[in-house]
DNA sequence: TATCTTTGCAAGTACTTACTTACAATAAAG
DNA sequence: CTTTATTGTAAGTAAGTACTTGCAAAGATA
């Protein structure tokens, strides 16, 4: 069956996903790739250059999906507090969405000791700190949070609850329990911003 | 020049941990490996029986180093929150040390999707979690924290910290100002703990 | 209908990988 | 001195890798 090149090219960044959650990431090859798909492994080389080609894009889609969705929460009209909570929430769903697939694509940037990778990866995870340190920032401008902390250390705090969350999901083969999870971590958060 | 299995093991393992430090985890060929420690392919053989098993001793050897000073300072005749600043530092001070050598064993375990490395690397973290646990505890016994808060989700707080500071070492080819981070991050540990 | 671009496949390429085998040198033990 | 266990090497092995090539057919365009 022919199909159009977008159309393979979603299917092959799906497959890629798919077999990471399940198979694992030595069984990546393009062999099982193509396997996957239901096409031969000449035909995903008409779609994607290399196979880093298919990690770069599926790096894009992290940056057009969760990014422009933290964006957006970050930047809305909301007491700080209110936002903080959306945002951890936003975090962490996408993570448990898409399983593992940052920390799989931060496996594959230190596998390959590929720096354009790692540096795509690095910005990623630097515009979830920025985000996060705006809405710090608004509320301690606000007033409703001290005024001596650092947004940075705030930040590098926050960074620390989806990052680990998503290595836990990882090695505990994604069986955990998230019950209140956010609640309880924004809270904790909270009472260290107190005034 | 022969050497006895016990200085060979020892000379392989830190030859394995300089060439994921320099030439990332791809570089880390059995062929690449002989290279390094001066010896043929089948040398390495005679002192592992795999390469999967050189990485269980390496993981050994994480237990025995970092889990026992952990443990050591938790159990500790001291303050909770003195123990608490000094458990974070020695934490923060062997990732440091031993650069991202839990993060490229957990890359590792995702890789192979390896689940006795997954399940033994998931105990070392939980044996860390642990530990912090009783230190959160022995304070709120003590009456200097809050004694509403519950120590699990202190420790998923906590053990966001390394982690992150992990993977930000790996993802920024280790170059990373760490001033005051243990005294920054403890702080905020101590305002989310106050009664 | 004829032309041209796109999508597909089968087979092959050159290379790397973890690990083995057959045999030699070393050194300690009897 | 002889025996025996240990440590070493050189040269393989089988399997897997990302990617290419030559050619066919589908579908859009002329």
């Amino acid at each position: 069956m022919r199909e159009s090149t977008e159309i393979r090219q979603q299917q092959i960044k799906s497959a890629v996903l798919n077999i990471i959650a399940t198979e694992g990431l030595s069984r990546l090859s393009t062999r099982n790739l193509a396997d996957k798909v239901g096409l031969s492994e000449g035909a995903i080389f008409r779609h994607f250059k290399t196979k880093r080609d298919i990690m770069l894009a599926i790096m894009q889609d992290v940056e057009s999906e969760l990014i422009s969705e933290l964006r957006r929460i970050a930047l809305k009209n909301e007491p700080a507090p209110q936002r903080l909570f959306d945002y951890l929430c936003a975090h962490v769903r996408y993570l448990v969405e898409k399983k593992g697939v940052t920390i799989l694509l931060f496996s594959e940037a230190a596998h390959l000791n590929d720096s354009e990778l790692k540096n795509r990866l690095h910005s990623i995870l630097n515009m979830q700190k920025q985000l996060v340190s705006k809405i710090f920032q608004d509320g301690i401008v606000a007033g409703e949070w001290d005024a001596t902390l650092q947004t940075e250390s705030l930040a590098s705090l926050y960074m620390g609850i989806p990052i680990s969350l998503n290595i836990e999901m990882v090695l505990s083969s994604y069986e955990i329990r998230l019950e209140n999870f956010c609640e309880r971590m924004c809270d904790l958060l909270k009472r260290a911003l107190k005034a």
